[in-house]
DNA sequence: ACCGATGGTGGAATCGATTCCACCGCTGCT
DNA sequence: AGCAGCGGTGGAATCGATTCCACCATCGGT
């Protein structure tokens, strides 16, 4: 950093102009490049520019651009489990990387309940070229909201209202956990509870439904449920729930909505001396890092965030470059099971 | 909401005042209230906003303005670090309470090693007025940059570098420390040894010379130091190194840096049937929730991060109303120690 | 020697808000 | 009756960039 500011203010356009000895207009595209310049001017600008430490008014040129470069992620979700599901980590790790390619800058909107209004006066003021939504909630408005908006955004993983009006990237929630159940009957076991994510979010309700309809199709029961919110606190809390249960004992194959559940039920199941997977076999969800450091390591669905993050930049990039007036496009992506040695 | 956007584009301040039969003067006037503006006009622009929901451009406001109604919160650190540290979920749960009260929307900018410049063009772009730093590293010269840049900001954590440059809010942590080690010296332990956080961070630093120095000045060994990086493994790690060193069996009394590695340390220490606080007593560090819930509950101290964050908001504000021609102004708070019983 | 293409350039319009300033019509006081 | 004062109003300037458009050289081709 050579540059210096030289008097109290941030330097201008017309400053650099005026230094270089050449017009606003001839500065302008000295600086982005897009028209000709001649090299003795373009030096002179660059010269110029670098001497005052000068930077581009974002307010100026968002004004008359129409783009800011910068997009929002937005989390409706307490800031709590954002800091603590380590999905929202690898998400957001992944988007940011996302955008760096796309020269884009990341800005995060952490919409606490109650905030909404004020992070959707953001939104409507145009601060940001586009948005990014992952999770939320069951009675979350924020499809219409944006919808209506007309600001261009990609959802990741459905919203339960408002679906239909905006592009989304999703994952195979039940097709995964179908399959999940498919390795534990193959692999022998005929009593198979679950421990579910919160009913309210898309992802352990849907997780619970292809649960509950692999096992029906298989003609065994479906009705060993406990519900936890993707902790793994609550997941040791639940296990004991289930084996506590009417003919819990019965119990030889649990899947869990998480590998954190997961974690948590392994816990359990030790402190109590049963043994997974020889007593009982366990499939987890997500595959993000814990699964490989469980002991024993755990068989799990990896969650192909990367691959939906990376789709939902493209469209997002996409809607954008189209003004949003694209048709609401919706790809979904499928689970891979990653065997491990917990089945 | 009940307006609707009324062709594809978003409304203008001209259109409002038009279909309420005014001057854009007055429009603008009737929407921010500071001056009179008739009752029959106020009333006309108000339901023309409505009905063309109508929301200012953020670009034209800032630009004529000069503030964007918006604050980064900066976090120069790896993302895993920052989605697992409570810390930064407390702050950051502080941060937008703080900013709510006071009308302004938090921006989150990750800035991972490597996209620096391109968050500092983004600061230096104005999209926002004014900036919160937190928890950097040794290396960081993010506060010469910001110092050069003119842009109000305040430190939570005096930086290594350029802290004499910039407004600083801090907590005594080599104090807090000290008292730590008091409190083990007061129990009747003799033989303590320190499981430090990382060196090229100032928490990690501090807290350590503190310790040491609390021991010189007691006349007792201070030469068993661990380090780990804040989390709960690497306590557990840490904690086996101490015990495995030379005459590792002798010690009696550990000060963690964090309270997840005292988590972790006393994993370690149940593991090997050494009793706390019988056998071993230990203070941790932060106080933010798992202190509370360690088997048993953590003596530790508290780090005062609500009464940090909300004095950096109130020093951030202020620096932007003054348009960052403030002293740089600095404020320690003092940890408090909340006995539990680990000690 | 004249006539298009170019390649560069600067003036002026534009984006969408806020706000200064001049002005207008009242009221109320002398 | 005349004038100061004030509540309200609209025209125009302003913020700092990009870009359209008109214009001027210069160059090559006939």
């Amino acid at each position: 950093m050579t540059q210096v500011v030289v008097n109290g203010h941030a330097s201008t356009l017309d400053e650099v102009a005026r230094l270089a000895g050449v017009s606003k207009a001839t500065a302008s595209r000295a600086l982005n490049g897009r028209s000709k310049v001649s090299a003795k001017a373009q030096a002179a600008v660059v010269d110029a520019a670098r001497e005052l430490g000068y930077t581009p008014n974002g307010a100026a040129r968002s004004l008359v651009m129409q783009r800011t470069g910068s997009v929002a992620v937005i989390l409706p979700e307490s800031d709590e489990r954002v800091f603590s599901d380590p999905f929202f980590a690898r998400m957001l790790h992944a988007v940011a990387r996302s955008l760096r390619e796309r020269d884009l800058q990341l800005v995060l909107l952490l919409a606490q309940p109650g905030d909404e209004d004020r992070m959707l006066l953001y939104l409507r003021g145009r601060y940001v070229d586009g948005a990014i939504v992952a999770s939320h909630h069951r009675d979350d408005r924020l499809a219409e909201h944006l919808s209506d908006l007309g600001l261009p955004c990609v959802f990741i993983g459905a919203p339960w209202i408002g679906a239909e009006r905006v592009p989304v990237v999703d994952s195979d929630n039940a097709g995964a956990a179908a399959q999940a159940v498919r390795v534990l009957i193959d692999g022998g076991r005929r009593t198979i509870a679950t421990i579910a994510g919160p009913r309210d979010m898309r992802a352990g309700h849907d997780r619970l439904a292809g649960w509950r309809q692999e096992l029906d199709a298989a003609g065994l029961d479906s009705n060993r449920v406990a519900h936890g919110d993707f902790t793994e606190h609550s997941g040791t809390t639940a296990c004991a729930e289930l084996l506590d249960a009417d003919g819990g004992g019965d119990i030889d194959g649990i899947f869990a909505a998480s590998d954190l559940m997961a974690l948590g039920a392994m816990r359990e199941l030790g402190a109590r001396g049963i043994r997974v997977p020889d007593d009982v076999a366990i499939v987890g969800y997500d595959d993000l890092g814990v699964a490989e450091r469980t002991q024993p390591p755990l068989t799990t669905l990896r969650n192909p965030i990367d691959q939906m993050v990376t789709e939902a930049v493209r469209l997002l990039v996409e809607a954008i470059a189209q003004g949003g007036r694209g048709a609401p496009r919706r790809v979904v992506f499928v689970p891979e099971l990653v065997r491990r040695d917990t089945v």
